[in-house]
DNA sequence: TCGCATCGCTAATCCGATTTAGCAAAGGGA
DNA sequence: TCCCTTTGCTAAATCGGATTAGCGATGCGA
């Protein structure tokens, strides 16, 4: 059926040239190393005829280089946020002519580092360690070029990150509700006010209350959550509303706002006209909210495409080591916020 | 820093033998060829203080296969479902020490192309064609081993696929009804009456209506959409209960059930006091909704280890050409449906 | 003691490209 | 006319393994 590939042995021959000076041409170094016109065109018309295409496993023996990267995560599939991701790595990646191997460690070291074993025996140019949720992660030896997605070494260790800018996402949602005029009763949910009231080991939590501060908006309470799930939006809201009279609520993801939602509809009130909701994420759910859910949005794509633009910088020239690149999120802003 | 990798000749003159012996040795072969006990344990040893691991790259030269598929889709980051296609595909071939590439076509045939060219550049060993709302596709000519995931082929290729038993699917959710009692006032939201009322080219949909009919379930009604999101099924069901007084509504989607629970809220009408509900795909939202939504589940995760699994099923002996698999579709029992 | 099979290992080739070193022919200067 | 340079191309080595063919030593039977 399938006939064999055509190799570099059969366009010489075709050509009527040596493999030498076929390779020559096809690599353009042909006008460096000084092959005539003429023969030139020759082989580049042979290699149109036949559908001549390098044979990359080869080229990779040969040049130690594959083109192609690995994405290893600890979960790809928890949410569109991780699809996102990828996505944008993805069109980064084919933008430069490179593949992407994917890889799911679970959380486990022994898988992680079998992953990256099977990529490095594949000769993959780099390797993007990405994280689901922002956090700090121990990067493993030897792991060649590399950098770090959504995701914080915990020893330094030099490689850049790529992480969401959440305090100014902290900031951009604060702004949003004093720009409305919302100077009191504003409660949080899901975490604060301290800022270590919130889930362990979130990142996010606490720099999101970092730049809420920063604006000086006065915080009149707030409801922590161990889990970010609509459920716990729900009993927090319902905690919340049993003793106070919210004006606004920042909910700390969008799950947590569609349980605030709910909350806040048993209670008789209506959104905006009796409470405003901001919240962060941007997950699809938002925009499928009544109303629909204003968000600081999490750049995800934007974060897989700066991953791949980050680790070709790194791998052509000296970067800075250990940079940490900081991706702005973005305001969707949307129906649940009213002036007062 | 990193040193460079260990090789088969490096081996070889650690352990005291030829790099032929050495590679007997490592591919198991040596027991066959007749390597002494003694001489296979002197190499097993140097492998293991060298940690020697077989370059994958020179490998795959040799021997043609490279231990790696690509996993080709129109669109990975749609939603969540996409990610457990993946992931499944991912486990699948972890299992059998595997690697995946991935890559996204946005329904461009000539990014199509060049991506099946990409990945057969690299030599790999088969690839999964995938779409992420089953319809029928047009297989590539030359594609070499592949399996088609989620999709059927356009005109027949003789290549497997793999698809969620969607007939079984519209049989379960219309039992489940029936067997709650509800024998009428049964109503579609999102497709029907008619076969052809639907959106276009969605398998989904039809094969859905044929499984619901097959069980006799007598349907009084339905509104169709031409697509299945929230605001279309706020507005089919607003529309619906404009003229009638349903007990039951199967939402065709999980999307659209959530507008459905929108539109009975406002029409002061509980679920599942007043009407139940049925829906399918159990997307994340299903369980996020109140009451939690009972839905036949789309199995994207099996799905998606299947495909792995019947590639290699096809790669290795003779499979019967063009056969179809049906992955059936689980219901997940909650709090939507009530006896009456 | 000779011939032959068996044992235990290795030299050489191959996979499909890139790259280095060098060869034959033409051109140019003295 | 001779020597040297430049031009235009190719032979051969290389990457890191797998695989085929074969070689020397030993054992055995006759």
């Amino acid at each position: 059926m399938s006939r064999p590939r055509v190799t570099l042995a059969d366009l010489a021959q075709a050509a009527g040239v040596s493999r030498t000076t076929a390779s020559l041409v096809m690599t353009g170094r042909g006008r460096e190393l000084r092959i005539s016109h003429d023969v030139e065109q020759r082989v580049l018309r042979a290699a149109d005829e036949l559908g001549y295409r390098p044979n990359a496993v080869s080229v990779g023996l040969r040049t130690g280089t594959s083109r192609t990267i690995g994405f290893v995560s600890d979960t790809v599939a928890t949410s569109r946020l991780a699809g996102d991701m990828i996505k944008g790595a993805l069109e980064a990646a084919r933008e430069r002519g490179v593949m992407l191997f994917i890889g799911e460690t679970e959380g486990d070291p022994a898988l992680e580092r079998g992953l990256l074993h099977a990529m490095q025996d594949r000769q993959v140019d780099g390797i993007i360690l990405a994280a689901m949720y922002t956090r700090t992660i121990k990067v493993p030896k030897d792991i060649g070029p590399a950098v770090l997605l959504n995701a914080l070494p915990k020893p330094a260790s030099g490689l850049p990150s790529i992480v969401p800018d959440e305090v100014g996402a902290g900031r951009s949602a604060a702004r949003l509700l004093l720009e409305a005029g919302h100077h009191e009763g504003v409660y949080l949910i899901g975490a604060g006010p301290r800022l270590r009231d919130g889930p362990a080991a979130s990142v996010a939590a606490v720099e999101r209350l970092v730049g809420i501060r920063e604006t000086g908006l006065k915080i009149a309470g707030a409801r922590a959550c161990a889990e970010w799930q609509p459920e716990e939006g729900l009993a927090a809201t319902r905690s919340l509303l049993a003793d106070h009279r919210p004006r606004a609520l920042i909910c700390l993801n969008d799950r947590l706002a569609l349980g605030a939602y709910q909350a806040l509809a048993d209670a008789g009130l209506s959104v905006p006209d009796d409470v405003s909701v901001v919240s962060f994420d941007d997950h699809p759910i938002a925009s499928w909210m009544r109303p629909k859910l204003t968000t600081v949005a999490l750049p995800h794509y934007e974060l897989g495409r700066k991953a791949v633009q980050v680790l070709f910088d790194q791998m052509g020239e000296e970067a800075e080591p250990g940079q940490v690149h900081r991706v702005a999120m973005p305001v969707r802003h949307r129906d649940s916020v009213k002036p007062r």
